[in-house]
RNA sequence: UGGGGUAUAGCCAAGCGGUAAGGCACAGGACUUUGACUCCUGCAUUCGCUGGUCCGAAUCCAGCUACCCCAGCCA
């Protein structure tokens, strides 16, 4: 499936129209640029559909581009599985795969240059100095005591910075813009810091590090970047990000634009917080089930189209949201529904006997493995005296309107015969042990020659043929109800859901499932569970847990 | 209290001076060998508030209010 089959309009799309229509840019080209200190969720599925889906719509190239800017949080697992995610998405950066560490030779030469105009000095401040010049909110900050060194000086500190002559934060190297500035971040911000810590890629070969505010647009205008869109907390960035483009004078100036990242209810987002689960064994790993991360939701059997479709749904906007999971749950369904092949499981087996039916015999009914695609063909499910059916597909004492099985009443057992209640067996403490039951045998898979109306069906799996399984259900994506509350010295396990995963033993199975003992399935609320596989999902038929499940 | 943003239905969201798109959710009904799906129908006399301009305002102007972001040598 395409998953960028229609890409609608929005905000940024109307800027780029504008710049086309004056001419400010001939060529869209846009990046996304994951910082490899996590792994990719379902909020960074937004900025990749946002920035490809742009490229795509315009008929340019879209960049990966790690940020590897800070060698203390960042590894080669997560370089790898950003990709690998990435790609399973289906966005495919055409334009090239890139590091952000690669260009720290380019960000020395462009800092040596600042220097030498006189926009740039060294800085001995501390770190908690620096935040005592830098002022408030709503006082302006003071000048450092080095900010008119010489030319000179500059030269010959930064070049020693970088030979590693002073210990880490012994010296920055800051933007000489405005310590007045009512933007904070144009208070003189520091654009290199020394760190002597190994990177990922660079090894030891440096021990200075540029930081973002002067990396990032370095990156995009060394690449041919014109859109860099990120998410809005960097709006108030966007002057320092120009002042870097126009001050080391690039020609082609790349425009930062924003956008309100995503956040769905009941969801974290946060990979501080997605990290930390997995560094204290709350889940799994990156890819357990509950996760947000787009291999959680690929294990819970989300395809890459129907993320696309959810964050396409969502919408581009400015104004801050929290989308339904119900709309990502509407959109897998969606797609399952039309595509996924179905296979029948009790969840909660009662035990039918077909009392007018041999004991020795067996035959099998074809069912559709797809009603909603005839293509999908048929599978051959074989039938017996004694199947079993949901428990929730009997009640003794019906509601008005229930018209599954009850007693004295028909009912259709899909794809097979139509059955009869006609006695329930009981066991000592009173609960049901088994129902026997009759069949039109003449009727056999076909319409009753009567002509009588039977409105029930229900799903059933022979008892001879039964594959036991182990079903896992699970609800939300991992939630964290008042994440905000949560103080510094309280655990997750105040906080976890454990609701949101459900176990469930002595589940039946009809034997086309094959698969290993203790397959897993996936909840997607109106009663459909997909496999847990990287393969094909399977669509098993539940009844009923919309209402018995959910909320 | 400085600066930068944002306010349209339960949740998203279009709208850009001509009389409130669409999706999700929800509620009715039809169909149905999945109570699914599908199909109809309903769901903002009103756009954060208050004034103003105009024949006409969610759209323009003025003044308020609420929420988000910024004081890392993180990104």
């Amino acid at each position: 499936m395409e998953p960028m089959e229609e890409i609608s309009g929005n905000f940024i799309h109307d800027i780029i129209d504008a710049d086309l229509a004056a001419g400010v840019n001939d060529t869209v080209h846009t990046r996304f640029p994951p910082e490899p200190n996590g792994y990719l969720h379902i909020g960074s599925a937004k900025a990749i559909y946002i920035n490809y889906s742009t490229a795509k719509k315009y008929g340019g190239k879209f960049n990966l581009r790690y940020d590897d800017t800070n060698p203390v949080k960042e590894g080669d697992e997560f370089v790898q599985s950003i990709y690998e995610d990435l790609c399973w998405l289906g966005a495919i950066p055409d334009g090239g795969v890139f590091y952000g560490s690669d260009y720290f030779e380019q960000c020395y030469e462009f800092a040596v240059k600042l220097i030498k105009d006189g926009k740039a000095y060294v800085c001995d401040l501390s770190a908690e100095e620096m935040k005592e010049y830098r002022g408030t909110l709503t006082e302006p900050g003071r000048n450092s005591p080095y900010r008119d060194r010489s030319v000179e000086e500059n030269l010959d500190l930064f070049e020693r910075m970088k030979n590693g002559e002073f210990p880490d934060g012994a010296k920055t190297l800051r933007a000489k813009i405005d310590m007045a500035s009512p933007n904070i971040n144009m208070r003189d911000p520091a654009i290199y810091r020394i760190v002597h810590a190994y990177h990922h890629r660079q090894k030891d070969r440096w021990c200075i590090y540029p930081l973002y505010d002067y990396a990032h647009p370095i990156q995009d205008a060394l690449e041919g970047i014109t859109y860099s869109l990120c998410s809005l907390e960097f709006e108030n960035h966007r002057p320092l990000y120009e002042w870097v483009v126009d001050n080391i004078g690039f020609e082609k100036k790349p425009k930062q634009r924003e956008f309100a990242r995503l956040n769905v209810t009941y969801t974290v987002m946060s990979k501080r917080y997605l990290r930390k689960l997995v560094e204290e064994g709350l889940v799994e790993g990156w890819d357990d089930p509950r996760m947000p991360t787009l291999c959680g939701l690929r294990r819970r059997g989300y395809t890459p189209a129907s993320i696309f479709d959810f964050v396409k749904r969502a919408g581009v906007a400015k104004a801050y949201s929290i989308v339904d999971y119900e709309l990502l749950e509407h959109c897998i369904r969606e797609e399952l529904n039309a595509t996924a092949a179905r296979k029948i499981v009790i969840l909660d087996p009662i035990k039918v006997v077909i009392t007018n039916y041999p004991e020795d015999k067996v035959e099998s009914f074809p069912v559709a493995n797809n009603p909603n695609d005839p293509e999908a063909g048929t599978r051959e499910v074989p039938f017996a005296r004694e199947v079993y059916i949901d428990r929730s597909d009997f009640e003794e004492v019906p509601p008005p309107k229930y018209f599954r099985l009850k007693p004295d009443g028909e009912v259709r057992l899909m794809g097979a015969y139509i059955i009869k209640c006609n006695e329930i067996i009981k066991n000592e403490d009173g609960s049901i042990k088994e129902l026997h039951c009759t069949a039109d045998l003449e009727t056999g898979n076909g319409k009753p020659l009567d002509g009588r109306k039977v409105k029930g069906t229900i799903h059933w799996v022979a008892c001879r043929f039964a594959k036991d399984i182990q079903v896992a259900l699970y609800d939300k994506l991992f939630t964290i109800p008042n994440l905000n509350d949560m103080g510094e010295n309280e655990t997750y396990d105040d906080y976890l859901n454990r609701d949101s995963v459900k176990i469930l033993a002595g589940c039946k199975a009809e034997p086309s499932l094959t698969d290993e003992e203790n397959v897993r399935y996936q909840f997607v609320r109106t009663g459909y569970f997909i496999k847990d596989s990287k393969k094909e999902n399977t669509f098993i038929r539940i009844v009923e847990l919309k209402d018995s499940f959910t909320k």
